[in-house]
DNA sequence: GTTATGACTCTGC
DNA sequence: AGCAGAGCCATAA
């Protein structure tokens, strides 16, 4: 892949605030690939463990995670409770995604 | 070059 | 609302 996609993706995945969350086809689009929304799920899959990406606030377009039944996604379940996101049935209401160009406020 | 696969998304039932 | 099928695109075999 593209040095650029990869940059272009962790830019994006670095700037949704927390207590947000964001779609793979929203961030691979904001990054300016529009159909690679797999490869951003790809990229988080290879993201080394010491990175301080928030890949746990990258989820499914209808706000379903993709890692359930993984430890990665007791994790990630874990981290977004944390961090104020109302997860709801092992789902987070759309309210909660990431507008861009917002910060966090509605 | 073709086939299979996948942290996805959309449409139709 | 939930499930199934088709579309999409880079990687791997």
């Amino acid at each position: 892949m593209n040095a650029e996609f990869r940059d272009a993706v962790y830019q994006i995945v670095g700037a949704i605030p927390a207590g947000r969350v964001a779609s793979y086809g929203q961030v691979a689009r904001q990054a300016g690939w529009p159909r690679h929304a797999r490869f951003v799920g790809r990229l988080m899959g290879q993201l080394p463990e010491g990175s301080a990406l928030p890949w746990h606030r990258v989820i499914r377009g209808d706000g379903s995670l993709p890692l359930l039944g993984t430890p990665s996604g007791e994790v990630q379940l874990r981290r977004l409770a944390e961090e104020g996101v109302a997860v709801i049935g092992n789902r987070v209401p759309k309210r909660c995604f990431w507008a861009p160009g917002e910060d966090g406020r509605r």
